[in-house]
DNA sequence: CTGAAAGCGCTTACAG
DNA sequence: CTGAAAGCGCTTACAG
């Protein structure tokens, strides 16, 4: 019989066997806590690999087990973003998938791929991870066959966003109809009649689009006109907001609120309310959505749609521990939060 | 001769190295781009490769090769932090590492542990990761003891922080005396007189100390009182901060500026400030450190001193990838930089 | 330039 | 409850 015994670096299995005199397959079971060993066996082993400090090589493990008990995050981030600057929403969820990993044993790959690189770059097929959560907003027409050729690949994915039909794998997303309506309505309540929206309404991005919806329905309910003057593009940058209210603003046509798609938005776009003198609410009432930490934070506290981000990313990470396990996942709605703070005038 | 195709799922480098007519050695060699092989080959194993889709098994790699290509964020939140939150200015330092190992061609696995967990439980002896990234602020007195083991037990890692004598393993930090004398100045040269600095100044936290030994120069330098009642403690949180001012409002002693020892306490004491009735800047001006995203828009537009985080994160991966192939490495101080927004009253 | 062989450190079916 | 053995999929010294 001849055995490794590691004689420099790490200890391996084969060192804690022979200091608990037993074989190097009883070690391993005994660390991983199988049934087959006996109390006080598993007793000695763990207390030797404790004294020299000896833990299971993941590498080993994964390729024997072929599991790597990882998870990856790919976060998309949108091409017009430069810089360091990233979502601060999706940060948030970055912050609670890491806390969800944690809980459940999994370790979490990131990476910040844009939109353009290959996804073959595959986490998946050299078995760095069990599965993928995309995180992003982004062009959808672009990551649709992504997603599709991932779905084709068999790879184990979920994906935050707005669910709609026929689309590959789960979505986790935000009620972003409801949102939209919710936020609407409020408006609506106190008074406000030319409410603008600032987003992008496209298909190209979806959670917008939704947003947009539920505010749409919202004003034909209350028999409001539906002025097209009253939409303005804007991707989710304080810059894009910016610019987008300064382009309403020169249209010269009349309003009383904004309703930004996003936290960032909005913000920007009172940047621009209040350079061009407007008072805020007083004149003009502004909303947002996301409740990012920055609008509570914001020149005038920011009325918004609270998303769960703790509980967005407990659903997202467990529903890809049941995909990886081929158990059956659909996609889930979580409801957002009306919150509601000075820049709407409400108090 | 007995081998082992793959049959069912992914294949492996011997269903490549069959259908390329050579040996499995051959196709590693080629796929790692070895000179051992020639083009021609290497061109017909890598097409072959990318028709069957193979991708080589990274824990099988890394089992051969004792190297994992990846390392470990270790991000330790301030143990009074609760829920999601997390320092801004930390989660653009994390953008920016994943960015510079994205460029190296490392992995990053994340995770944010509490001060208070044992690091024991190691990436590095598990073979999860070839080195650690620590981040955070935090107690620095219960954190040394940790870093000294980690150190005993040679692991790799680079740390974020103050530098000061004697530390365990290289330290890459801002230079925050330098960043707490620059903006003291600036006060002083707006002509401010009762400067407060807000913000635990023991050497628990000794970022917070740095930036506060440099206002204590400047205050020297400029021949100014130097008011013990001028220093109140917070950690870097707006509550933190918001509370803090308010005690300092409650005192009744005169102040024409406060510096906040970071953005998240100075955006925390302008909303106690502008509660209280204060006008910003005219009563009083008002600054902060690290020029988070969140500065630009708060309710005054915060003057600070901004951290180069893109570097930061750059200078982090490179020295920790230096210490894992045993190369020298010493810590780096990085410049901030004077940010001059509405908040102080400059312009 | 190429191949045959050893071995990285585990986990687990098999046999007792 | 325990051990001996096979094997996960690579990489690389060795030999040619």
């Amino acid at each position: 019989m001849r055995e490794k015994r590691s004689t420099k670096g790490r200890p391996n299995s084969l060192d804690i066997a022979h200091r608990a005199g037993v074989s190097q397959a009883t070690v391993s079971r005994a660390l991983r806590g199988s049934p087959l060993v006996s109390e006080a066996t598993r007793r000695r082993v763990v207390e030797i690999a404790r004294e020299l400090n000896y833990k299971v090589d993941k590498s080993a493990s994964n390729l024997r087990t072929q599991r790597s008990n990882t998870l990856a995050l790919l976060l998309f981030e949108d091409p017009t973003a430069d810089g360091p600057a990233i979502n601060p929403f999706f940060l948030s969820l970055l912050a609670s998938i890491t806390r969800a990993c944690a809980q459940v044993g999994q370790d979490l790959l990131i990476s910040f791929q844009q939109l353009s690189d290959d996804w073959q770059a595959d986490y998946e097929s050299t078995h760095k991870a069990d599965g993928l959560i995309l995180l992003g907003y982004g062009d959808f027409i672009e990551y649709r066959s992504k997603l599709d050729r991932l779905n084709r690949r068999g790879a184990h994915f979920v994906r935050w966003g707005s669910a709609h039909p026929g689309q590959a794998g789960p979505v986790i997303g935000c009620d972003n109809v409801g949102g939209g309506r919710e936020m609407t309505r409020h408006l609506v309540s106190l008074g406000r009649r030319r409410i603008a929206f600032i987003g992008t309404k496209t298909k190209q991005y979806p959670e917008f689009r939704d947003r947009y919806a539920g505010y749409f329905r919202v004003l034909r309910e209350s028999g409001l006109d539906i002025d097209p003057e009253m939409q303005v593009d804007a991707i989710t940058t304080e810059e894009s907001g910016y610019a987008a209210m300064k382009s309403l603003i020169d249209k010269n046509a009349p309003f009383d609120a904004v309703f930004g798609a996003s936290d960032l938005i909005a913000i920007g776009a009172m940047q621009a309310l209040l350079e061009a003198g407007y008072d805020i609410p007083g004149q003009v009432a502004i909303a947002g959505f996301d409740d990012i930490p920055a609008a509570a934070y914001a020149r005038r506290p920011l009325t918004t749609i609270q998303q769960d981000t703790r509980r967005a990313g407990a659903i997202l990470v467990e529903s890809l521990l049941h995909l990886i396990n081929d158990e059956p996942v659909k996609g889930r709605t979580i409801p957002g939060k009306l919150v509601v703070r000075d820049s709407c005038g409400a108090r």
